[in-house]
This record gives C-alpha cells, sequence and structure tokens, in this order.
DNA sequence: TTTAGGG
DNA sequence: CCCTAAA
C-alpha cells in the first residue's frame, strides 16, 4: 500500500546514485513513517504499482514539449523526488548516445535500455527463449519508443485504466517491421530468396519491431516526428488519438504548444510501404468536440466499454494525473479483472464515467479481498519477464499486521526490525511478450511477415494485459502478501524479481463483451484466479492459409495498405478521397478481431456473436446530401436501395444505418439550430429532409390505408 | 435479409 | 450505433 505513487520506484536495473535523490529519501522517511506502519505492502500493491507506473508514463508526453526538454533530463529525477505523491516514473538512465528526441521519449515513457526489436519466434520449436519486447533508446531504433507507447497504452487500456482494450491502437497506428540480422527489409522482398529467411535460418538472426504506422496516422500535429531518424513515428503524442477530440483540442493542444502542427508528413513515411499521408480526421474530431457530453447508457454492461468509454477514461486520466492523489488516500487496488489502481480521489475523475469505477470503499475491499483467496496461476508459463534491481540500501519497515498469512519466514523475521521507510526500488528494463509462434511459407513476402507478426502481437497486446510477478523464477501468486513477506523488500532478492505482461484476455466481463472474443483456448495454461478463466501465455499462431490473410490485409489494411473503399464519396459532392483515413481507421478494429480469428488456427471467432462496437463515424455533409437525395426518391421505405444508390460502396454504411441517420436528420431538422450538435447540417438540407420526409410519410400512409382498405372493400 | 423502431 | 421483433 506504500509503494503506488512512489517516485522511489524505479524500474530496471540500472542504477540512480543521484545523491539528491539519497537525501530526499531520507528526508522523506520520517514523512512516510507513519504511512508505513498503517499500511501493509503487498505483491498485490506492487502489481498495481507496476500497472501504475506503465499508466503514468502514459501522461507525461501531453505535458511535454521539446522546450522543456532539458528540463526533464535534468530535473526529472529531483522533481519526481520532491514530491512522493506524484506519479511513479522510471528513471532516466544515462544514456548518451540517445538522441534529444529519443531521449524525451525515454524519459517520458520511462523507457530503458533496450535496442532489443520485438521479436517473435519463427519456428514452433517451442524454445522458451523469449525475445524481448523492450523499448529502444538508440536511434536506429528510435521508433521502438513507439513500441512502448503502444506497451503503454495497452496496459493502460487493460488494467489500470478502461480495463478493456481496443486492439485498433496497436494495428491502426503501427505496422510491424522485420529484421534481419538486425537490418530492416523492405516488405516486397520475398522472404526466403533474398532474406534468406528460411527455416535453416537461425531464428536469433530475425526480429520484429514496431513502426508507426504513418498511413494509419491521421493527425501528426502533437507528434514529434524523429526527424533525424525517419524510420518511424515515435511521437508519444501521437496517441493522444486516444483521447476524446475535445480534449485533445482544448487540453493537449495548449499543452504541446511546441510540436509543430505543420510537421511535415513525408518525414514520416521513411520505411513505410505506402503511405498515404491525410492529417485529416473528421470523425474524431467531429464526434469528439461535437459530442462532449455524449450520452451514457447504462443498457450495456458497465464491464462491456466501447472506445469511447476508454477514451473517455483516458481522458479524464490525461486531465488529471499531474495532480494529487496522495498515498494516505490512496485505496487498495481493484482487482475486477484487471489489475487497476484506484485511487480514491481519482474516483472523481470518473464520476461522469461509469459507475464501474465508484465501486465502494467497502466493494473495493471486498474485491482485494477475494482476490486473495482466488490468487493462484497468476503467472503462467509462456510468460517472460524483465528484471528488476534494487537501487538503493534502505532498510524496510513493515507493520506486523497482516502479517499471518506469512510463509517467507526470512521476511517475517526481518520485518520488526527493520526501519520505517520500506520502499523498494525496482526499475523495469523491459517488458517482455509472450512467445509467438509464427508459421509462414517460404515464399511469403517480408511485408507478408511483418503483417502476420503484427497481428501475432496485436493479439497479445490488443487483449487485456495484466502484469504478474516472478521472485526467483517462481510465481508469486498471492495478491495478499506483502512485498516483505515475499522478500521482495531483500535487496538481495531484487535481482531475481521479475515482472510479466501476461494476456488477460478472459475477464470477469459479460460474455456479449467484445474483448471475449480475444480469448483463447488453452489447455497448457494453469488455472489463473478463480474468476478469471484461463489465460492463454503461449499463443500458438499457425498461419497456413496465407494467401488468405494477405488478402484480407489488403482489405482490411492492416499494413500499410490503402483501403480501396473510398468511403462516403456517395454523391458528386464529396471530393476526393478525404475519408480514406477515416476508412481504414474504421476497419480497424473489425480488422483486429477478424485477423485474431485467423491467427488462433482457423478457430470460428465468435465475432459475430460478440462484435466490437463499431466507431462512430458522423455522416459528412456529403453524406448527408447523397442520403437525402436518395430518400427524396426512393422513399423512406426502400434503404436497402438507398444504400444501393448512394452508398454502394461506402462499405460502413448499412441501410440500417442510413435509416438510422434519415431519423435522426429527421429529429435534427425539428429541432431548433441552437440545439443541433455535431457538424452542422445545411439548413437546406434539412428543409429537403422535412420536405422528404413528409411526403413519403404521406405516402406510406396512403399505401397503408390502400392495404387496409382492401379488404374491407373486398368484405 | 430487410424494415421499423426502441434503446 | 446497437438490438431485434417482425415481415
Amino acid at each position: 500500500m506504500v509503494l503506488q505513487k512512489r517516485s522511489c520506484y524505479s524500474f530496471n536495473g540500472h542504477q540512480v546514485p543521484t545523491k539528491r535523490r539519497a537525501t530526499r529519501l531520507a528526508r522523506r522517511n520520517a514523512t512516510f513513517q507513519r504511512r508505513l506502519e498503517e499500511k501493509q505492502m503487498c505483491a498485490f500493491d506492487l502489481l498495481a504499482t507496476v500497472a501504475d507506473n506503465l499508466l503514468q508514463g502514459k501522461q507525461n508526453p501531453t505535458t511535454c514539449s521539446d522546450s522543456s526538454l532539458e528540463k526533464d533530463r535534468d530535473g526529472f529525477v529531483e522533481e519526481e523526488c520532491q514530491d512522493a505523491n506524484k506519479p511513479l516514473k522510471t528513471e532516466l538512465s544515462d544514456e548518451a548516445s540517445c538522441d534529444r528526441r529519443c531521449q524525451h521519449d525515454f524519459v517520458k515513457e520511462g523507457c530503458t535500455d533496450a535496442n532489443k526489436p520485438l521479436k517473435a519466434e519463427l519456428s514452433d520449436e517451442g524454445s522458451s527463449d523469449r525475445k524481448c519486447f523492450s523499448n529502444i533508446s538508440s536511434q536506429v531504433y528510435n521508433q521502438n519508443c513507439c513500441l512502448k507507447e503502444f506497451a503503454v497504452h495497452e496496459i493502460e487500456g487493460h488494467s489500470c485504466i478502461a480495463s478493456i482494450v481496443t486492439s485498433s491502437s496497436c494495428s491502426e497506428k503501427f505496422v510491424a517491421e522485420t529484421l534481419v540480422d538486425g537490418k530492416g527489409q523492405n516488405g516486397t522482398e520475398n522472404l526466403a530468396s533474398k532474406v534468406e529467411l528460411g527455416s535453416s535460418r537461425s531464428p536469433e538472426s530475425i526480429g520484429f519491431k514496431l513502426d508507426g504506422d504513418v498511413s494509419k496516422v491521421k493527425d501528426v500535429k502533437f507528434g514529434k516526428v524523429p526527424m533525424d531518424t525517419g524510420t518511424g513515428l515515435c511521437c508519444s503524442e501521437d496517441l493522444l488519438d486516444e483521447k476524446p477530440p475535445a480534449l485533445v483540442s482544448s487540453c493537449c493542444n495548449a499543452k504541446l504548444s511546441g510540436s509543430d502542427d505543420s510537421m511535415p508528413h513525408s518525414s514520416l513515411s521513411k520505411g513505410c510501404d505506402n503511405v498515404l499521408v491525410d492529417s485529416r480526421d473528421d470523425d474524431e474530431k467531429f464526434s469528439g468536440c461535437a459530442h462532449p457530453s455524449t450520452k451514457i447508457k447504462s443498457s450495456r454492461p458497465i464491464t462491456c466499454i466501447d472506445d469511447r468509454k476508454i477514451n473517455k477514461r483516458l481522458a479524464s486520466k490525461y486531465l488529471k494525473v499531474a495532480q494529487e492523489s496522495k498515498p494516505d488516500k490512496l485505496s487498495n487496488s481493484v482487482l475486477d479483472g484487471n489489475l487497476k489502481p484506484v485511487y480514491s480521489n481519482r474516483k472523481n475523475y470518473y464520476k461522469s464515467q461509469r459507475s464501474e469505477m465508484n465501486i465502494p470503499f467497502k466493494k473495493r475491499k471486498l474485491f482485494k479481498c477475494s482476490s486473495d483467496t482466488n490468487s493462484n496461476g497468476y503467472i503462467r508459463n509462456g510468460d517472460t519477464y524483465f528484471s528488476l534491481k534494487n537501487e538503493t540500501n534502505q532498510s524496510v519497515s513493515y507493520s506486523s499486521s497482516g502479517m499471518s498469512k506469512d510463509h517467507g519466514t526470512s521476511s517475517l523475521g526481518h520485518s520488526a526490525l527493520r526501519s520505517r521507510d520500506s520502499h523498494v526500488k525496482l526499475r523495469i528494463k523491459s517488458f517482455r511478450v509472450p512467445e509467438l509462434f509464427i508459421e509462414i511459407p517460404e515464399t511469403a513476402t517480408i511485408g507478408s511477415l511483418k503483417r502476420t507478426v503484427m497481428e501475432a502481437v496485436t493479439a497479445v497486446l490488443g487483449g487485456r494485459l495484466r502484469v504478474g510477478v516472478i521472485l526467483h523464477g517462481k510465481k508469486i501468486r498471492d495478491d495478499s502478501k506483502t512485498l516483505l513477506q515475499t522478500g521482495i523488500s531483500h535487496d538481495n532478492h531484487l535481482d531475481a524479481l521479475g515482472f510479466a505482461l501476461e494476456p488477460n484476455f478472459s475477464q470477469n466481463l459479460p460474455p456479449a463483451c467484445a474483448t471475449s472474443s480475444l480469448r483463447v483456448p488453452t489447455a497448457d495454461v494453469p488455472q489463473p484466479f478463480t474468476g478469471y478463466p484461463s489465460i492463454p501465455a503461449v499463443i500458438h499462431q499457425r498461419i497456413q492459409g496465407f494467401s488468405n490473410m494477405l488478402a484480407e490485409h489488403q482489405v482490411t489494411g492492416l499494413g500499410n495498405l490503402v483501403e480501396s473503399d473510398h468511403d462516403s464519396a456517395p454523391s458528386p459532392i464529396n471530393t476526393s478521397g478525404e475519408k480514406k483515413l477515416s476508412d481504414s481507421k474504421e476497419l480497424v478494429p473489425e480488422m483486429g478481431m477478424e485477423a485474431l480469428a485467423v491467427l488462433r488456427g482457423h478457430q470460428k471467432s465468435k465475432r459475430t456473436k460478440i462484435a466490437q462496437r463499431r466507431i462512430r463515424r458522423p455522416f459528412s455533409v456529403a453524406e448527408v446530401e447523397a442520403l437525402v437525395q436518395a430518400v427524396e426518391k426512393l422513399g423512406t421505405g426502400r434503404w436497402r436501395d438507398v444504400k444501393l444508390r448512394a452508398f454502394d460502396n461506402a462499405k460502413h454504411r448499412t441501410y440500417v444505418d442510413l435509416k438510422d441517420k434519415w431519423k435522426t436528420l429527421v429529429h435534427t431538422a425539428r429541432i431548433s439550430p441552437q440545439q443541433r450538435r455535431g457538424e452542422p447540417v445545411p439548413q437546406e438540407l434539412l428543409d429537403r429532409v422535412l420536405t422528404a420526409h413528409a411526403y413519403w410519410s404521406q405516402q406510406q400512409t396512403k399505401q397503408q390505408l390502400k392495404h387496409h382498405s382492401k379488404p374491407c372493400l373486398l368484405l
């Protein structure tokens, strides 16, 4: 209970021997003495802390700009140590080779060592050798800062805030790039002949990294483009897209004043196959700005959160994180399926959100208790972990309460004698993703391989994540144990401490939840929490129908492929492909599910049953125009014809959508202009709507009268 | 599958 | 946008 919100947690075995830090820590000892006495540190708190740490790393980018870079680099430790209430951050290592921008990201994201690209096993030999999924600090792999972003975001989405995940974020903005012997490969090269990636090649020589997929990055105005490296979009701000647009404009825009809106897109394109750059993002902008007060419905299970809700939560976080959160106010983490640190004061952040986050303290306690009893198999085989390292030699002190469960005899003995300040400092070196197995024909292209890997990664990280703790290679399953009890507080033990990002596909989500479709049948996985169905530690993926996959990808545009669906350009008014991007954007989540299904060994996806809510895509004026025109011609009862007539090549508009849109149009036309929201529809169009609606309503009633009167007449 | 309507 | 009864 003490660990959270402590800057003293520096992850990764990097030593941070700052004097200032030490003195501050000493000064803080007295301050936290009491808290330490009052509270019990347990393994679960550590988990929560780790998750929270990752979470906190997310917001830093929003407050950082190039101008503040120096401050970040130099004053980072100091700032952090001044206030223990501040979000936990990881320390900046002394990577002199890192360029400024990268360091910037590094700091922001708490990135540590790296240069290790994301890798995946290419064989199904069952090698236990985990490939590192880590962050990059060098120029060469600068873009892998995105990886961190990615991971953090996912963690955020999964474990901390939203407790749900949208895989779109990764598949939307990143594309896997293949590395062979550390060298990037062109996506068009033949895998076997050009790269000699055949089975004979050592799997060790091939790796993957995530590149910013420029074609999917719609708005880089907040981003910092890695001009010098140019291989990826190394802008953490790019993930601001995940925030409600309204907030992006109102909040982040100001904070990121240093960013350049007119960032040359071309600088982003390097390393990408087909690049379609379009900074427009009408959908998001409108959806967020125009409808800031999206109605929250209670009809859905609160655990089934769609993208918008996620964004809301993220937004809440963005808006509030930089503030307070006093340690003593910290409540126990809620384990309602995710690692979800919940602060009582943060509770307010979600007041306007779902009631989910407003779980009464009592209930939260219950959650924790249940987790205590159910905690087993928290860490699974197939999960890899990163190493931690104790940085300080501070003594540790714990209260004796809650020690009854202790099983670590040594820790018990120490506990009574230790001094008060018992802060274990950890530094996350890197997270690793579970092993990936990919089978791909030798004739496949590198581009295909990239996509495949991307999907594999997405499948893992696109699902929920949670953190597991490993000590001495042994999983710590009892969340109720304190760090002291488990021996984590012992300096000599920290080397053996590891954390694992675990796929957490199965939550206590209602079966109707979209994320449930991420579930993977796993027989070889130890039983996790009682309330948590088994989770795949290893996703064994065999891609056999690769050509089919490729075809699918070309449609869905997982990679850099440009959408063939030119969207809503049904009417001549619609000019050019102004919405191409929004198209591919919407397809992302759908594709995500589909791709997962493919990756799951052709297992029939439950996506049909538990479909993800589609991304909201407001109708443009041009679309409205087309719709009105078609309805004027066809009437209001022939939506299929309307669809075929005016929206035939707008795959994302179904006739139901059109019907709904017409419904809202009629409503819009009837209300006062002040009440209208969203992109203003020209009054002329609304007038036509009313006219057409009146006319066709009349026609309809006439028809009905005929049908009704006919039998009467016959009788 | 399409419509129609409530949520 | 979703969900679904009804056609």
